[in-house]
DNA sequence: CTTGGCTGACATAACGTTTACATCCTTAAC
DNA sequence: GTTAAGGATGTAAACGTTATGTCAGCCAAG
């Protein structure tokens, strides 16, 4: 053969080379690799040299096949670009790897299909259990998959007719903090964009901002509440589109991550300056917020800890814990920075 | 039973299971699900239907034992937050998908002992594929574990002694250009914070570094020189220590997005203005780079196009071309911005 | 009416493990 | 010296597929 396919090719061992070569039989090599007791100390190292040797991983399709487990767990994110939902990869991550899980993620781009999709590739595939954040809680064919699916599944931050267990992130009363400081420092006009009504942290987050204005005696006008897409796009068209409208907000809430960077993007294009100009609050990315000049007021959570959360609870079920769903309600904070002030007066 | 554990319990049915409702054999269910031909329309219409009724997927570990084949493909990456390893995902999913592949994300936190235990569970997962960023190229565990694989490997941006496609990014020219631009607007002192030089981008940055000095006849200090490790943190600590040194640089290139955060950070907590008291240039992260003030420079590359071409290199061995290993070389841009401006005359 | 060709379906042998069971060999106790 | 106990190892079935070989039926041609 003259061009060699790059590390392609290699058959890999199995158990019968390996016991071949220890001069043993399958039995004894497969005990030796699952670290059965009942193997003498010498038959043992001479079957681990031969491993060693012939660079021995043994095949998890056949392992699954028998044992009914593959110590895999499917992370199902809408958005693998998103710092939010990598960070909870990372916390779900530290609690399974120790419990010999693997975590793999896999991203939807906020499809449905594409959910629907990787929910029966994991049950092809028979994980043993899924962590999933789904992109639209209305879209009845995921839903209706997850009930399929016949292993334990956490749920992030979504209302869905399933038998799972939740881990929530807490939306309402931040909002309704950030409204009332904006109240507080003489605001009327307030700018909320955010998820859509289909998702969890998106009626939350309005209801939030609704409540703080009536116990304010304020009306809410539905002009200035945006809730739609979770996207950066979403968030500059929504932004632009408050801010060069006829009865501009003072104030604007980006209340999400993707929504954060497109809406302060927009801001810093239509060249308004914060918080002379506008007063604005962004959410989830409070490293964003400390960069950037002035330093920008944040809604936060710590996502990390959501993941592992949502990792500690997978675990329990994987072990045989049987009993009613749980559900797990994590703070948010809001970070205080210079990006608020008191509104300027009307000129018009 | 009082307590239900939640969608868990329930035993996926097998294609025995299939072949007794629809009343014909195991054989025939097969072949309907894998679209065989040699099935009749209606025989195939009544399997349809009990795999339906069943909710029947087939098992991708016993399919994969026959095969030999399990349509996964495994990427591993230094860290999931990070934002451009993720856009290299979304390229690759978006050509291995429509093949029919499947990619696994896995994050191994820039620690080569995880690098290894991931290569070795794809290895035992029998993965069709993979796509590699390493850590570290001096660790030899990590190489000698990739020649085992046996499968189609394809590194993005390194150099290791190993038979694979390569996918290389441009970073010596970039950080030329820039360093000239420097140099022309006055500027003697440039800091270079960036990786190690156990990693490609970290030696070529300070081979272009190095390179455009030279070209000008001016010598390196090397106290200005910090090619490190890639994290936020070690951006803001050599940042602190540059700009609070004896004699401090003019400009700061921090060169990778994490670095960049980071000194972006201590420039701030230090209160220099930039470009006043500071040239400044950053790297991989365009947006961060738009949405401060003032704008940045930065150094920017398609990591998607990135995922695109591994992707495809990829896809040309799992069709089974046959030839020495192929390299691409992608190219990087300069966003020009107002961070850089002629250094402020020396008032020590 | 037989034969040959063809189609659709069935039966069955792998694939590489784990594990219950059988077997062999020591060693110790009677 | 026989036997029982027990530890170490071997044997073989099963897991859920795919693919190969086989066979039954049917139609057309001789």
């Amino acid at each position: 053969m003259s061009a060699k396919m790059p590390t392609g090719g290699r058959r890999q061992p199995t158990i019968h080379e390996v016991a071949a070569a220890a001069g043993v039989s399958i039995g004894t090599v497969s005990r030796v690799a699952s670290d059965s007791p009942r193997v003498a100390p010498e038959t043992r190292a001479r079957v681990q040299a031969a491993m060693a040797e012939l660079g021995y991983q043994p095949n998890a399709a056949a392992r699954a096949m028998r044992t009914n487990q593959t110590k895999t767990i499917g992370f199902l994110i809408p958005d693998m670009t998103n710092q939010v939902f990598a960070r909870v990869a990372q916390g779900a991550e530290a609690v399974l790897a120790p419990e010999g899980y693997m975590l793999f993620a896999f991203s939807s781009n906020r499809s449905p299909a594409r959910e629907i999709e990787f929910l029966q590739a994991a049950r092809q595939r028979r994980m043993d259990g899924l962590i999933v954040t789904l992109s639209d809680e209305t879209a009845t064919g995921t839903v209706e998959e997850l009930r399929r699916m016949g292993v334990p599944v956490v749920v992030l931050d979504r209302d869905i007719p399933v038998e799972a267990d939740i881990v929530y992130s807490e939306h309402i009363q931040p909002i309704e903090t950030v409204v009332g400081q904006l109240l507080l420092l003489g605001h009327r006009r307030i700018g909320l964009i955010t998820a859509s009504h289909n998702i969890r942290p998106g009626r939350d987050r309005v209801t939030g901002f609704r409540r703080a204005l009536e116990r304010a005696g304020i009306p809410v006008d539905e002009w200035l509440v945006r809730a739609r897409i979770q996207s950066a796009e979403h968030g500059a068209a929504e932004a632009h589109d408050l801010l060069t409208g006829p009865n501009p907000p003072t104030a604007i809430l980006a209340a999400g991550s993707d929504i954060f960077y497109g809406a302060l993007k927009a801001v810093r294009l239509l060249g308004l300056s914060i918080p002379d100009d506008l007063s604005f609050v962004g959410a989830d990315d409070a490293l964003l917020g400390e960069l950037v000049y002035p330093p920008i007021t944040v809604i936060d959570r710590d996502m990390v800890e959501v993941g592992r959360q949502a990792a500690g609870l997978l675990i329990d079920r994987l072990k045989g814990l049987d009993m009613p769903p749980r559900r797990i309600m994590l703070g948010s904070s809001v970070i205080l920075r210079s990006s608020m002030a008191a509104p300027r007066p009307r000129t018009g």
